[in-house]
Formats: structure tokens, sequence, C-alpha cells
DNA sequence: ATAACACGGATAATCGATTATTTGTCGAAT
DNA sequence: ATTCGACAAATAATCGATTATCCGTGTTAT
């Protein structure tokens, strides 16, 4: 039945696709899904009450950043990070971030400011983990904790540079989930607020150190032993 | 009629979606299609001899790349580089490719430097411009200048930050294509030159300070005006 | 006993057709 | 003459079904 034309664009209504490839985002995200796990489009097709189609376009999008494997004729797949390729992506990001942090440093405005205070405040009363999810980091840390690094590099003005931050953040996330316990050793706290500091100090230097260094615990904490962290120290 | 199955994995076959995907992507790249044309799922198909749904894909495998722009419910188009944006991904070029350079030279071994010298050889030996080209650079000289600045980059040994190389390159070809009429004054050919020699001679330094001029004075001479160029250096 | 081959179930890839949305146009009311 | 709203073409999004491919299993020949 088709009903008479939409007096206003009807409000709620976007693509399938769209819904589906954010589901399924969140749910490896999460780690819903173990490592290597296969993604089959019928079932999801299934339990997600939609056609093929929409599972295979979310699924391929997926692909496109990093979030599923892709085997041609075999299916698709939660992706499976070696500790080599974890180890990749946090020197790539030791190398990138740090630079682009020192041109926000230069560049960012007084609004730059502000976001960077709020964020670190939001970040800093956010407790990382809740008794009942175990060792896992709790989401609301997660997303302040993603909300706080992006908004240190935000003052640098270059959207191109900010999408390359959001693909490795996203696959040093995946990776963490399953390459990591947490090491209870660390004091990323007084890391967050060191970086706080310097940057809103203006001191590109110290900043860019301390991310250096604060990158690098962090890899080193999640490749299980604290070994490898004082030897880059 | 089911043919009987195959003696041995049936050599030339893959995936339609992929054929169309590299189709598309060639298409774009060489410059077939005015920015902003839309890329009509239906027309693409017809064209192709496919589905629909091999085309949706590719497509969307498209705009993952940046190589496509997508308006929900409007359908899919060409994108279109504002000046601002290519200068975006010029100095994001700038930002991140000197450090890697920087990593590059410190790691690679012989191997890589035979690659370099390799590179370089044959991007100095191909023609820029073919007179039938018009003012394009030539689909020949274009690979090999990519493969030079890629292999110059590939000593540091990092597969994550060859990609965001990748991806950075990408925008950039797309956007030269029309932001571009070159700069006869420009002297390309010297500036690879003595990237290559800085990085044989494992001058860290001065390979990335060259390499950051060159990148400065590519994105000035493609923004039209070589003011740009002077000021920034 | 072993290895190569053929069958069959499961699932990925593709297709043709249906449904939904947008946009332009035409006409009526002001 | 201008604006608002309904109609109609174009095309995007989705669906249900078909075809092709892979892989495990069982069979047969050596």
């Amino acid at each position: 039945m088709t009903r008479t034309a939409h007096p206003l664009t009807s409000p709620g209504k976007q693509m399938l696709s769209e819904q589906v490839y954010a589901h399924l985002r969140d749910a490896i995200m999460r780690g819903d899904h173990a490592p290597g796990d296969a993604l089959k489009p019928q079932d999801i097709a299934k339990e997600q009450g939609v056609s093929l189609a929409v599972v295979r376009e979310a699924l391929v999008r997926l692909v496109g950043e990093g979030l599923a494997d892709r085997l041609p004729n075999r299916g698709f797949a939660v992706p499976a990070f070696s500790d080599r390729r974890w180890q990749e992506i946090a020197e790539a990001r030791r190398t990138i971030e740090p630079v682009v942090l020192r041109m926000s440093i230069e560049r960012g405005d007084v609004d730059w400011e502000a976001r960077v205070r709020a964020a670190h405040h939001r970040l800093a009363r956010t407790p990382a983990f809740v008794p009942e999810d175990g060792e896992y980091y709790s989401s609301a840390w997660s997303e302040a904790h993603r909300v706080f690094h992006r908004t240190l590099l935000e003052g640098c003005g270059n959207p191109v540079l900010l999408e390359t931050f959001d693909r490795m953040w996203t696959a040093s996330e995946l990776a963490r989930r399953w390459a990591a316990q947490r090491d209870p050793d660390r004091d990323a706290v007084g890391e967050h607020r060191r970086l706080e500091e310097a940057a809103l100090a203006r001191d590109a230097d110290t900043a860019a150190e301390v991310l250096a260094r604060h990158l690098t615990l962090t890899a080193a904490a999640l490749t299980g032993s604290s070994r490898q962290a004082k030897e880059v120290l």
C-alpha cells in the first residue's frame, strides 16, 4: 500500500546497510566475536531481518576499513591480528601522532584548548573498568579515551591527518581487544594528565615526547611483558 | 547446463566485482569522468554486462577509498576536490612522508638500496609527457613516479605506514588530475635525483628536507601560482 | 593401505525483478 | 506572476531466487 507523499522528510529513516554496518562494526569492536570467526552473510541477514544484499554491502565496507577479512569465495571473517601486526600498528602511531600533535599545539585556537580541557576532564572522571566486564575497558572509558587523543590532535586543522588518526585508532583498538591484558603498573592517568598540561602550555617538545612514551608504554603493556618497554625507553 | 567439476582451479576467473572495481578505479584515476559526474549503477551495469549487485559492491569499495562520493538515496559520483581539500592532502603528505623517509633511511637494507636505484633509474628514463596526451602526465611516468616515492619509504619495513602512504598518494593523484596544470619551471627531475642521492648516502636530514621541499613545490605548482611556494620556502 | 577422484552439502557470488525515494513538472489557488 | 502541492519519471535500495565454488566425505583403483 502506497501511503500519501510525506509532508516532510521522514526523520528516522536511513539505509538498512548503514544500520547493519554500524551494528557489525560495534559488535566486532566490542569483541563479541572471536578473531578468525566466520561472518556468514546468511546468518547475519536472518538475525537482522534483512536481505543478503545489505549485509554484503556492510561487510564490504568493513573490509575496506580493516574490520573484516575477506577470502574470495570463502567468505568474510573477524580479522585475527598477529603480534607482529599489532606492533606495526603501534609503531605507526608512535611515528605519526607526535608529529601531528606538534602541529596541533602550534596551531590550536582557544576553542581547541577548551575542548582539550573538556575531553581530559571527561576521561579523568570515567572509570576505566567496571567489575562485571572483567578485564576489558568499559566502553564509556574507551570512547572518552579516543575522544581525548583525537581532540589533542584536532588543533592541526587538517581533516586528512585526522582521518589517518581515525584509521590507526580503529586498528589499534581492534588489536588491543585480543592482544591484551592490562598492565596494573601503568599510570595512564598520569600520562594523560601530563599530555593535557603540555598541550595547554603549548610545550610541543614535551607533549610530543610524552605522547611517544605513552604509546610505547601502551604497546609494551599489551604485548604481555613490560620488558620491551624498558628496552625502548 | 552444469559442467563437470573443474580438474583444477580455473585459472583466469576472479570475482566480477573485482574486475568492475578495477575498471572503475582506473577510469576515475585516469580522469575519464569529470569531477561531480554521476556514476549510475544501471549504466555501468549495462556497459559492463553485469548485474547491479556487482556494480554496487565495486562502488561501495570505491567510496571507502575516497575514489567516489556517495549521497544517500542520491547515488554515487566522481569526487570533486576543492582547492582547500587539495592543500590539506598536500600538507598531510608533507607532514608524514619526511618522517617515514627518515625511518626508511635508518633501517633500509641493501636490497632496499637496490630497489631505490632501480626505481629512480626507471623514473629518470620514462618521459613525463607524450605529445598526444596534452598536458597530462603519461600513465607510465605516473606509475614510475609512484613506485619511486613508495620505494623510498619501503625501507621503514612497516606495512601500516605504507598503507597510509598509499591512501594519501591516491588522493593526491586524484586531486592532481583536476587541480593541475604543470609548472614548466619545476625541476622535479633534479629533486628526484637529490632524493635518491641523499637516501643512498643515508643522509636522513637532507633527504627529509628535500622531500618536504619537493612536496611543497609540487603542491604550489598545482594550485596555480608559484607564489605560495616562495612563501613557504 | 594409500592416493586420486567423484559426489553432495554448505555457502558465496550473481542475477532479475520489486519497492522506495528523490526530483522535476505541471496545474491550481492566492 | 508566484507559491504550494500533487503527479510522474528516473533511479536508488532492497529482496527472493539462481548459479557457481569450495570442502568434506566416501568410493575406487593401484
